[in-house]
DNA sequence: ATGTGC
């Protein structure tokens, strides 16, 4: 596959055309900021690779906050035919069903400023945070896990760690029915039994946020956002657990892929016919991996509940601690998409991107069926995350937008800039608290690492796939 | 992302 030119198409997209063996073409959403960081990204490579996957679907697509991942490029989007489509581990990714999720506070920046050292101190001692970090006040034996692996959120709503009516603003409603815990392996289960309610490390965090501008008073409205109110964004995914599942699964789709003679561009789109036993397997295995995770930010909202309750000595009803929605980042599920006219169901892989949809869709929650979807962008740790809202030319993405800033950096050349950094004192300067458990994530998430997320949701805005409800300013966050 | 590197 010699010679991949972008062709721009126009200002906010940029076309890979079909050389075979590429079944399909691509399209990278970039403004012309965004395509002066893309350079000469193995991304783009990575991009047109899954175009040569058997039964893609329309063209392979990628957000703006494209990057290198394991396979398929973190930013991108891809749907299969169920019928003759495969599914790859490599384009969920090892975080399976690693998302976002934002709360919304009925307090102001000056409600908090007082009390944020503190707050942050409580949510750090309530929230086991950190690489193998285990979660000591949860004990659950192994029945128990089976039950969140097979309900996902439901589990959390019978425990009393979430209410009932909070699950319409989870994506799938926190629960992904095809999930099957016969299909995750041993080990997958006992890394997992620990590390429920735990944050993880890496780009994972609790932060705080205050609005600090307006996109769309109504739209703001809606989702119950204004100016100077302070949010809450919490990022985590499905652990050690989600990390063994795509190990286990990566060496069997090796063979199977093998087997079934599919033509791989890199070893790393290992997959197999949706319709093969080792399909089955995955999906049902990757499902259960997908409500660990839903059950993981339900528990770490509950924790911080607690801790919220603690410092303000007020329910967390009384403080509005509400759920805005909850966006899983790293997912294969069934989805109805609309292509050439038709609405067709299909096997669609989201990697680093966050499902966006449109205003009317049937899937959406009452309270959002006329503004779409809330789709949540968190930047990098000192500059802006938005709140947007899934618009009419959704369906172009298949119902897909970006899902953060999307690194600049890898996190090796991270650490060797904040080297001559210290990067917890830049944050202090700029009035960002952190508490972080490890020093050198700290250094591989620093800033400069990241692209600017303003460009990457301009990008997505100006294409007509979403709108900017708000834009959010950081103020203090916990780190793994 | 990850009991961080076969």
């Amino acid at each position: 596959m010699e010679g991949l030119a972008l062709k721009r198409i126009d200002p906010y997209r940029l076309e890979i055309s079909r050389k075979p063996p590429m079944r399909t073409w691509g399209i990278i959403y970039a403004n012309t900021a965004i395509e002066r960081m893309l350079g000469n990204d193995e991304a783009i490579k990575q991009l047109a690779n899954v175009a040569c996957l058997p039964g893609i679907v329309g063209p392979c697509l990628a957000m703006p906050d494209i990057h290198w991942g394991y396979g398929f490029p973190i930013g991108g989007v891809a749907a299969f035919s169920k019928s003759d489509g495969i599914v790859s581990p490599g384009g969920v990714g090892y975080d399976i069903n690693c998302g976002i999720r934002c709360l919304r506070t009925s307090l102001e920046q000056h409600d908090v400023t007082p009390k944020l050292k503190i707050l942050l101190a409580s949510l750090f001692s309530n929230i086991p945070a950190g690489v193998g970090a285990i979660n000591k006040n949860l004990k659950i034996n192994r029945k128990e896990l089976q039950r969140v692996l097979r309900t996902g959120s439901n589990w959390s709503v019978q425990r009393g760690f979430a209410s009932s009516d909070e699950m319409e603003a989870h994506e799938e409603l926190g629960c992904i029915e095809s999930a099957d815990p016969g299909y995750v392996s041993e080990k997958a289960i006992e890394r997992g039994l620990p590390q429920l309610g735990t944050l993880g490390s890496g780009n994972h965090f609790l932060e705080l946020d205050v609005v600090d501008l307006i996109g769309d008073e109504s739209l703001a409205k809606c989702f119950g956002l204004y100016k100077d109110q302070v949010l809450i964004l919490i990022h985590s995914g499905s652990r050690g657990l989600g990390h063994q599942v795509c190990d286990d699964y990566v060496h069997t789709m090796m063979s199977a892929a093998q087997r079934f003679g599919i033509e791989l561009p890199d070893r790393q789109l290992a997959c197999a016919p949706i319709t093969s036993k080792e399909a089955q397997a995955y999906l049902g295995a990757m499902s259960a991996a997908a409500n660990f995770a839903f059950v993981n930010r339900d528990l770490i909202t509950y924790y911080t509940r607690a801790s919220f309750e603690a410092i303000f000595r007020k329910s967390w009803e009384s403080l509005g601690l509400s759920l805005l929605y909850d966006c899983c980042h790293n997912i294969a599920k069934f989805e109805h998409i609309i292509w050439q006219d038709k609405r067709i169901e299909v096997c669609l892989h989201r990697k680093g991107a966050t499902r966006a949809l449109a205003p009317g869709d049937p899937r959406l929650p009452w309270r959002y069926k006329d503004t779409g979807q809330p789709v949540i962008v968190p930047g990098d740790m000192a500059r802006s995350s938005y709140i947007l809202a899934g618009a009419e030319g959704a369906h172009e993405t298949f119902f897909s937008a970006c899902h953060g800033a999307g690194r600049l950096l890898s996190r090796q050349q991270a650490k060797k800039i904040a080297r001559k950094k210290n990067p917890l004192e830049e944050l202090k300067r700029r009035h960002i608290q952190v508490i972080a458990a490890s020093r050198t994530t700290l250094a591989e998430e620093i800033p400069e690492a990241y692209k600017d997320v303003s460009e990457v949701v301009n990008t997505i805005c100006d294409a007509g796939i979403a709108k900017i409800v708000a834009r959010l300013r950081p103020i203090g966050m916990i780190k793994g």
